[in-house]
DNA sequence: ATGAAAGCGCTAACAC
DNA sequence: GTGTTAGCGCTTTCAT
């Protein structure tokens, strides 16, 4: 049986009040108690309960990461790994050890009809103290009803739009996309294609006026022909490749939306005959971990989760005293790899 | 302010005890209370609260997995990424959500001399019903040691050691191996190279056993030269594969034991100037995020790590009622892609 | 089959 | 500064 706050109290010859003040590190203490209770508590080896603590009102010690069921499991059936989440969960862990938190992982239906009563229950059982929003799922407005409703301070992880509402940690997509693009115009090349993300996603968009964006401060003008929209698959990536390498005066080089999409690029310039980065440079968005042993390994664009996450963890620490709509840019790193070359 | 327990037992018109067993489902509960209870709660939209529960003495519906904190953060900085976490949780998420229960994920340092302090006070104020030991923890003696103490059930996920100790799901490496070797003969090929993992691996042991189990199966005496030591690197894969491709007499096939230094093999072919797989054929083990969109996509072992996860969760949920020893082997899936081809 | 009462281990008000 | 006394919302005895 492990040791209690009484027993603390009584090895100490105090109040088990001035247990818990001691513990809490609540003012008014006297030197000479404090040292008491310290030595108690290390000699009895004892730790407070996290449930005792919870229950009688104070915080409950969780963070809570709500992580999109669908698309964990979609990464889960095809294979395309995706170590999203372990970098977001290790920059939440770190945090979270730190100030003595835990953290929670729950998976989440978007868009299931029982979502409403599933996160009301989810947080009225556990009472995280706070909660990380991951991306697809940031900007569900019902999941940030009910945060708001229930008044758990929660963080945004690349949230696209409600810009006001909750705490955010995002990256700047469309500078970002400018960079890359001036990277490629930097190495000489003037013709350059574009594999779009799903018009749906802001991040998509975002990109493809990065793009847009540094070829008209170039003076060039992106050619409809130029730009392919694809849905962030490999598959998608291959096709918008093929189309565009087939075009009767290809792009020198070849911008995709994300890492994926341009590795399928880069297979169907293979497929094609076409020597990359000889023929023609590709380059990508997010850098997954494939994109570092392709052939040839791919440039692109490192979104910081970790840091992201962590930065986000922090947040909602001080949240709990002090709640606010803090928001944080966090910066990405262009990663220039071999499949980037100027053109022959 | 949510509702609780007595709220619901006043509605209902009982008393608090009846509203706990029609929640616990315990035996010697009347249709008709059972269905007023139903109502009450389904008309308050009551939600136990979990630290209630737990303090009380019952379960406190938490699974907790332990992750290391050296492996993670080497996996983020070195940007290797690997979605072992993601899939270990996803298994493991499904199975706690069907049964009311959480996940709770901890970064735990193995070697720190802090480390049994922490674990303690992590199993004594979080109380998890149940611990998922990942690989490299797995076999930490004074994990076990602890988690033993303390009569936390636990699962270890591929254990090498210790074999009586605590609940196992395993995967059977030995057999894989044989079974790719024997894909590699069975294509016709006569000259096996193979790059091993370090010797201190017990899973690296099984792999080399398999390769040359299947070997000697077939007539065939694994040369000396056939078989170099890597460190699971991807820069190790590619030494290795300098030396077996520079060989007077090349194998015709290079089995990694893992992904890594399979792709590093396939760098030094391509360096080499020899094509893969018509020069050479080349394998791995693991199925990482990379495997599926390397030039030639890799022909590998996929360990079905959800799946082990789920097996272990459904383990843990079971041992709260009936404490046992299970043992569970998880089949593994040899996935033929375009890198192995037969010799020319 | 149902209920009353007594904690679980802590924090929060309120005394002193 | 320090201690006393109530709860927090459940599960467990133990009655009935």
């Amino acid at each position: 049986m492990p040791a209690t706050i009484y027993d603390v109290a009584a090895l100490a010859g105090v109040s088990i009040k001035s247990v818990s003040r001691v513990l809490n590190r609540e003012p008014n203490v006297s030197a000479a108690l404090q040292a008491k209770v310290q030595a108690a508590v290390e000699s009895l080896d004892y730790q407070p309960s996290l449930s005792a603590r919870t229950l009688a009102g104070a915080s409950s010690y969780l963070i809570a990461a709500f992580v999109d069921a669908d698309l964990t499991l979609e990464h889960w059936r095809s294979g395309r790994g995706n170590d999203y989440l372990s970098r977001l969960e290790y920059g939440a862990l770190v945090e979270c050890r730190k100030a003595g938190y835990h953290l929670l992982v729950e998976l989440v239906d978007y868009g299931a009809p029982s979502l409403e009563t599933r996160l009301l229950s989810l947080l009225r059982s556990l009472r995280p103290d706070g909660v990380l929003l991951t991306p697809p799922n940031a900007d569900d407005p019902t999941v940030l009803d009910i945060l708001e409703r229930t008044g758990t301070p929660f963080v945004r992880l690349g949230a696209d739009r409600d810009l006001g509402r909750g705490m955010r940690v995002f990256m700047d997509d469309r500078q970002a996309a400018m960079d890359m693009t001036d990277h490629l115009i930097g190495l000489g090349h003037r013709r350059l294609g574009f594999v779009s993300g799903p018009a749906a996603y802001a991040a998509s968009q975002a990109r493809r006026e990065g793009y847009e964006a540094a070829l008209a401060a170039h003076g060039l003008i992106a050619q409809p022909d130029w730009i392919v929209e694809g849905d962030f698959t490999f598959a998608s990536g291959r096709k918008a490749g093929e189309s565009l390498l087939t075009l009767a005066q290809p792009p020198s080089a070849i911008f995709a939306s994300n890492d994926d999409m341009a590795l399928g690029v880069l297979n169907a310039a293979a497929a094609l005959g076409i020597a990359a980065p000889g023929g023609i440079s590709v380059c990508g968005f997010d850098d997954t971990p494939s994109a570092m042993f392709s052939t040839p390994p791919l440039t692109t664009v490192r979104q910081p989760v970790a840091e992201m996450a962590a930065a986000a963890t922090r947040m909602l620490l001080n949240a709990t005293r002090s709640p606010g709509h803090a928001v944080e840019k966090i910066d990405y790193v262009l990663v220039d790899r071999a499949s980037t070359q100027p053109p022959r």
